[in-house]
DNA sequence: TTGTATGCGTTATCAC
DNA sequence: GTGATAACGCATACAA
């Protein structure tokens, strides 16, 4: 059996009332008596129970985190930037990978209403708008990275998407390129919508006329973007640069690219989003856009925690710089182009 | 406030106890009731509150990884196994990452001996074989990934580092190599040891005298690897291929020879371990050992999850197959050397 | 400065 | 089949 704080009162020949003080650095206790309080929760190595904490205190100092897909190197910087900031508040993190299915994540949700997290944080998640401001209403701080939701007690954290995919465009204009496709994520993922709406902005600042059939599906991952590759290669549609709206999909390019004989960055330029891990290793290595992700979670984590204290003041968004990172694989001007363009 | 079984029970006009038993599905309640209670219970979006079940259960569903780094993939790729498996047995995780850092993995410890979570995983973990085997004294369920412990309550699930050492060597040898560098990870790590002691075995069998100046510590990151490589070259040791104790090690060889301008594989062949995201990426494609790592964390879950409801006759410990990857890092026989050698 | 008594929300024991 | 009640281990209001 555990040793209880019952347990401890009784040798150190105090009241639990004393010893609970002493575990809670409460100033009114004597310092003789926290001393040998102190001594005996030592020699028992007693622990206080954190069920009965949790239920007596109803907060659990837990914060649950709902993610796609934790293999994925840019939810793995997320949940690593919450995770220290986190620690450093005496909160824990309990994991929900839902694996992409929204199914599961529905289940993961119910699961966590329990109150067995004080807050919850949600990356790249396919609920509702609806359920997630539900999550809010029935008292739980929710934070939410990679979508935007318009309610007051939603905390968000995210970059500009439209400026950044606009530069990047602009950065292959320069480079002399004018059939430029973008390769889309899930239809309704907010990023990716707003990385089209950079791209469109960037080609019409630019005069260039912005065409629809350059647009291709991709669902963010590896094979979506061989195969959205493929199809308008089979369409006979003609393109010197790929515009990924992530670097997994861009990985499939770079297949489709080898199989075809096609090469980067002479006969196709891309630029994806993301930095992944795998980018920087690739060949010729990939330009993309690097999103601060570990600031982000950790910022999210940060606002989170502010706010399951009592800080409602703070601002409900916040707004972080991503950055360009030119290597590679779109670092080869088309003939005929001075860098005045 | 929120719904609490009690209120429940007065809209539906039963008992709690009622209620408790429609939730925890006892067969002896009727099936009239159950339904008007289920029914309340949907009306009123109650959820249980999982600190008032676990006090009273005294258990909560719930199993603590320690973990070194999250975002390594070898280890996000346990996690995956572990959360598959957790989920599937309606478990949830808490995911400690201590960053390499064995104080702040003591802290963590510390942190979850609160009965906060029914059992434990540790990956990679630094503790002292002491610490390791007092959880388990002290009541909880232990599983050990990337150790061995040699315990009879604490639970593993590891690979046959030295056989598959061996075969690595034992590819290089055949490819006509007689000066192989062994990059070893920290010094205490079972891991790289059982490595080293398969790299023996392979020089061993195949009459090569070992050279313990051809062995360099690399400490399983990538700037260790580049600096062992650089240390050996000013040293003026000659070889000709590499087997490291991991991938990372082998990116920080990847990017020394490159800059002495060595290549890979015609002028140094090269083996890693763990098959990481990134080395199948690599130019050339780095040859690699692959554990099972999906289903180490899988197995393990699996057995920790039978240990904590009362299955103690499972054996303690469990052996996966790892298998070599001959990739292009590697794929270059020496001149002279026909494959019968 | 310390101690006593109560309640947090649930489940299990026992009685009806 | 159903209900009243005690207990899980802690922190706090109130008393001393």
């Amino acid at each position: 059996m555990d040793i209880k704080i019952i347990d401890v009162a009784r040798t150190a020949k105090v009241s639990p009332t004393t010893v609970s003080r002493v575990l809670n650095n409460s100033p009114l206790v004597k310092q003789r008596t926290r001393d040998s309080v102190l001594k005996v929760i030592e020699e028992l190595n007693y622990v206080p129970h954190a069920a009965a904490k949790n239920l007596r205190l109803q907060k659990t100092m837990t914060i649950g985190i709902i993610v796609s897909d934790i293999k994925v190197s840019y939810n793995a910087d997320i949940v690593k930037g919450i995770q220290n900031k986190a620690y450093s508040e005496k909160y824990k993190i309990v994991i929900c990978d839902t694996q992409n299915d929204m199914e599961i994540e529905r289940e993961y949700l119910r699961l966590l209403m329990d109150r067995s997290v004080d807050g919850l944080i949600l990356i790249a998640t396919m609920l509702t708008e609806q359920e997630i401001t539900g999550i809010a209403d029935r008292g739980y701080a929710v934070g939410i990275i990679g979508r935007s939701i318009e309610h007051d007690k939603v905390l968000n954290v995210h970059t500009d998407n439209v400026k950044a995919a606009k530069e990047a465009v602009e950065h292959l204009i320069a480079q002399g390129h004018r059939e430029i496709v973008f390769l889309s994520g899930y239809p309704n993922a907010k990023d990716s919508f707003d990385r089209l709406e950079g791209y469109i902005k960037a080609l019409s600042a630019h005069d260039i006329p912005f065409r629809p059939e350059l647009v291709e599906n991709g669902n963010f991952n590896k094979s979506g973007g061989y195969e959205a590759i493929k199809r308008l290669t089979f369409k006979g549609a003609l393109f010197t640069a790929v515009f990924s709206a992530n670097d997994e999909m861009a990985l499939g390019v770079y297949e489709i690219c080898h199989e075809m004989g096609r090469t980067i960055p002479e006969e196709l330029a891309i630029i994806g989003v993301d930095n992944d891990r795998v980018s920087k290793y690739l060949s010729p290595s990939l330009s993309t856009i690097d999103q601060p992700k570990y600031e982000m979670g950790f910022m999210l984590a940060d606002k989170l925690i502010r706010y399951m204290n009592g800080d409602f003041k703070q601002p409900r968004l916040t707004i972080l710089e991503s950055r360009l990172l030119i290597r590679r694989s779109s670092d080869y001007p088309r003939k005929g182009i001075s860098s005045s363009e």
